[in-house]
DNA sequence: TCTGCTTACACGTTTGAACCGC
DNA sequence: AGCGGTTCAAACGTGTAAGCAG
């Protein structure tokens, strides 16, 4: 079984990761970007719970902000608007849209790692019923948690930002037990796909900074067949690969009509006389040869838009064309957020996000942050439908951790700093929820009502509150400089090399039985839902997956190991007194809410004392709910969309190991799929301190009460042998000879179900 | 009977080796 | 011999429809 030790560089180290939430420029900094119940409850929470923005000393330039941009945003927004599908095969099946996007802000010297990563929407299970897509019930176990890594990682900032990073490569698939490293989806679900950038200052020591992007128009639904007939017109017309079935193509409908009537009329012809071959060519298509106008035209698609023949999109011709280079003219449709401030020192890390008074904005690489708005195309979720059925009221964020709503109240209760990481960045000056090191628990699964992916209120506009001003920023290049300052990436990390085998924490030795946190929190663990076959989660010998910036720290750093275990960082003791604070406040905003300590019981983390502060993010995260029974999804075709481009949850890269930063989670929002946020989603690097189960309060009741049913999977890895990361995993498999390569490129599992 | 999944199929695109000319 | 461009075939990606299972 492969564990973390296995690739002790694919713990994020000293995890620093700053979830943002993005709220209107000119909604109070303190305010959630969408209301909710949730929401609700949070601000009814003791003011004291929500800690003031932190003024901004924001040097985003010095800094480097990283910034994402969905280049293809337009295509998916087309698809969102109807309700996106993807086909699952047991063989595995590539994304349309692909997901294309930009990076900025990243050193140009620093290597990064791209992941890619598809976490549930929610916790329901949907059927494409009448003319939209509704929630049926609870989803099944989450699968194996796996993890697409792009194949040109690791690579250089200016490597990623010299082009269009695409992930079409990463395959999704319904098999189970699939070995080729796809990613391994529910059918009939709802999937948010999130992209990771992390540094790696050594292939084998990945202890930079995080960042986390979550484009929340390219949710979708994960089907085996396409269940709505625009969707399918959708695709056929906008991808090269379809080209047969359009109007003008060999395979369009009325070519495979007319061969099939001329199929039968052969037939019947050679029982009476020999079959005419000529004539009975079925793909003797040059009747539409001539017909050299657009697909469009031919299509039937009326409310839909209208793809380009040449591009796929005539609407948005450009979302399919080849990624322009750097600096040139993005989409204007997309949208910008301004990247979240890792505040280390600061107890409160918030992000604000500066809304651009339109989506005219354009950008270059020295603009990273305009923020075109998005509600002209994409009016607030209240006020549009959306293809995303909501599965359930939305009374359900008080039993589920709505993504933003939830969050984004919440003050930043922990505020780890790390000791050795220089930072300079300052408190956003937006009050973090959650901080924690291990934001798995918190963002992963991206909870949703389980019933109902309930429309954001029309309060959840996506504006973006500039860090220093509450002022709308003019459109334009951004101001960077009025950003806060993500990560301190700028100076290259000491190279660390990779531990002697027998230093690496023995998961299975350190680590009892325990649930990743991930896996837990992703899991939309439901009493009522079924458990994973493969569940292991009361079996001693599975996986554990500690806290990312466990691993790293445990990893010897001829530089400056901190020990964790032995000593908790200070990071840690802010964490804990976080956790306090979040513990109450989620308590308070989340009655069904588990308790930190059963939470912690799962783990040996969560229970640590030290609690790497990744407790307070556990702690404020509701109990999923119970798989709800057929849930009264009202259809919801037609979300508003989000900013194409958001800013990540920063992490500030640590120069050193011990956990720095614990900011606030923001998760998704699932009853908003389209509202634009930063999500940390720290399943994917699992991180294993076998230290830190001493630490465990073993007296944690209740363990297993909420997430029991989510099973601990071991770490795993696939790797395209053509990736410039080959070497690295290749020596990583040599140790565990657990390596599977393939040509599309390099899978990370983090919730694999049994692995070797 | 219905729903969902698997599989085979035809068509188009992509990819890379082979070939050719400079 | 090296380089760049073209050609070609295999591999791959795609949606559809038939068949199967529950």
């Amino acid at each position: 079984m492969l564990g973390v030790e296995v690739y002790p560089s694919l713990a994020m180290g000293p995890q620093r990761l700053t979830d943002c939430c993005y709220r209107d420029r000119e909604t109070p900094s303190h305010l959630p970007l969408f209301s909710t119940t949730c929401e609700m409850a949070v601000r009814a929470a003791p003011q004291r719970m929500l800690a003031p923005p932190v003024p901004s000393e924001v040097n985003g330039k010095e800094q480097g902000t990283v910034f994402m941009e969905l280049e293809n945003s337009s295509l998916w927004k087309q698809f969102s608007s109807v309700g996106t599908e993807m086909i699952i095969t047991k063989t595995g099946r590539r994304m349309f849209p692909q997901l294309r996007v930009k990076l900025s802000g990243l050193n140009p010297s620093l290597r990064y790692i791209l992941l890619l990563e598809v976490i549930p929407a929610d916790a329901s299970r949907y059927r494409f019923q009448g003319d939209s897509w509704q929630a049926v019930g609870g989803a099944e176990a989450r699968l194996p948690d796996r993890v697409f890594i792009h194949p040109d990682s690791p690579a250089t900032g200016a490597h990623w930002q010299s082009r269009t990073i695409s992930f079409h490569r990463a395959k999704l698939t319904n098999n189970t037990l699939d070995t080729r490293g796809h990613i391994i989806l529910h059918s009939l679900h709802r999937y948010q796909p999130r992209l990771h950038v992390i540094e790696a200052r050594d292939v084998l020591m990945w202890g930079g900074g995080r960042h986390s992007f979550v484009f929340p128009e390219t949710q979708f639904f994960t089907v085996t067949a396409y269940q709505n007939s625009k969707i399918t017109e959708l695709k056929i017309n906008s991808n090269p690969f379809a080209k047969g079935f359009r109007e003008n193509g060999m395979n369009n409908k009325r070519q495979r009509e007319a061969r099939l009537k001329r199929k039968i009329s052969c037939q019947t012809n050679q029982q009476s006389e020999p079959l005419d071959v000529v004539s009975c060519d079925p793909c003797d298509s040059t009747e539409l040869l001539p017909q050299s106008t657009t697909d469009c035209q031919e299509l039937d698609l009326e409310d839909l838009p209208i793809p380009n023949p040449v591009c796929g999109y005539g609407s948005n011709a450009r979302a399919f064309q080849e990624a322009p280079v750097a600096g040139e003219p993005l989409d204007l449709d997309q949208a910008y957020l301004t990247p979240t401030i890792a505040e280390i020192t600061a107890p409160i890390e918030s992000v604000q996000t500066t809304p651009s008074a339109d989506n005219d904005g354009l950008i270059d690489n020295s603009a990273q942050m305009i923020l075109p708005s998005y509600t002209p195309a994409f009016p607030t979720a209240s006020s549009s439908p959306s293809s995303f059925a909501a599965a359930a009221p939305p009374q359900c964020p008080a039993s589920y951790p709505p993504g933003p709503s939830t969050v984004s109240p919440y003050p930043s209760l922990s505020a780890v700093s790390s000791t050795s990481q220089p930072t300079s960045a300052s408190g956003s000056l937006y009050p973090s929820v959650s901080s924690s090191t291990y934001p798995s628990l918190l963002s992963s699964p991206l909870p949703a009502p389980t019933s109902s992916p309930s429309l954001p209120d029309s309060n959840s506009s996506y504006h973006l509150l500039s860090p220093s001003s509450s002022s709308p920023q003019p459109q334009g290049p951004p101001s960077m400089p009025s950003y806060p300052a993500l990560t301190q990436s700028d100076s290259p990390h000491p190279l660390i090399s990779p531990p002697p085998p027998s230093t690496y924490p023995s998961l299975h030795s350190s680590v009892p039985s325990l649930s990743h946190p991930s896996i837990l929190s992703s899991s939309l663990p439901s009493s009522n839902v079924p458990s994973a076959p493969n569940e292991i989660n009361s079996a001693p010998t599975s996986c554990s997956f500690p806290p990312p910036n466990h691993v790293s720290s445990s990893l010897p750093n001829p530089v400056a190991p901190p020990s964790i275990t032995s000593q908790p960082h200070p990071s840690i003791i802010n964490s804990t007194n976080s956790l306090v604070l979040n513990q109450a406040s989620a308590t308070s905003a989340f009655p069904s809410f588990p308790s930190s300590s059963s939470l912690h019981a799962s783990h040996p983390i969560l229970g640590s004392s030290a609690g790497y502060a990744l407790t307070s993010s556990t702690a404020s995260f509701p109990t999923l709910p119970p798989a709800a029974p057929p849930h009264h999804v009202p259809s919801v075709p037609n979300h508003p969309l989000p900013p194409a481009s958001y800013l990540p949850f920063a992490s500030p890269s640590p120069s050193s190991y011990p956990p720095s930063e614990i900011g606030p989670f923001s998760q998704f929002n699932p009853s908003s799929p389209y509202l634009p946020e930063m999500v940390h989603h720290p399943p994917l690097m699992p991180a294993l301190d076998p230290s830190l189960p001493s630490c465990l309060p073993s007296s944690s009741p209740a363990s297993n009460s909420l997430y029991s049913s989510f099973p601990s999977y071991p770490l795993r890895m696939c790797q395209d042998p053509r990736s410039s990361f080959a070497i690295p995993l290749r020596h990583i498999y040599g140790q565990h000879r657990h390596g599977h390569t393939h040509g599309q490129g390099a899978y990370l599992d983090i919730g694999g179900r049994g692995l070797l």
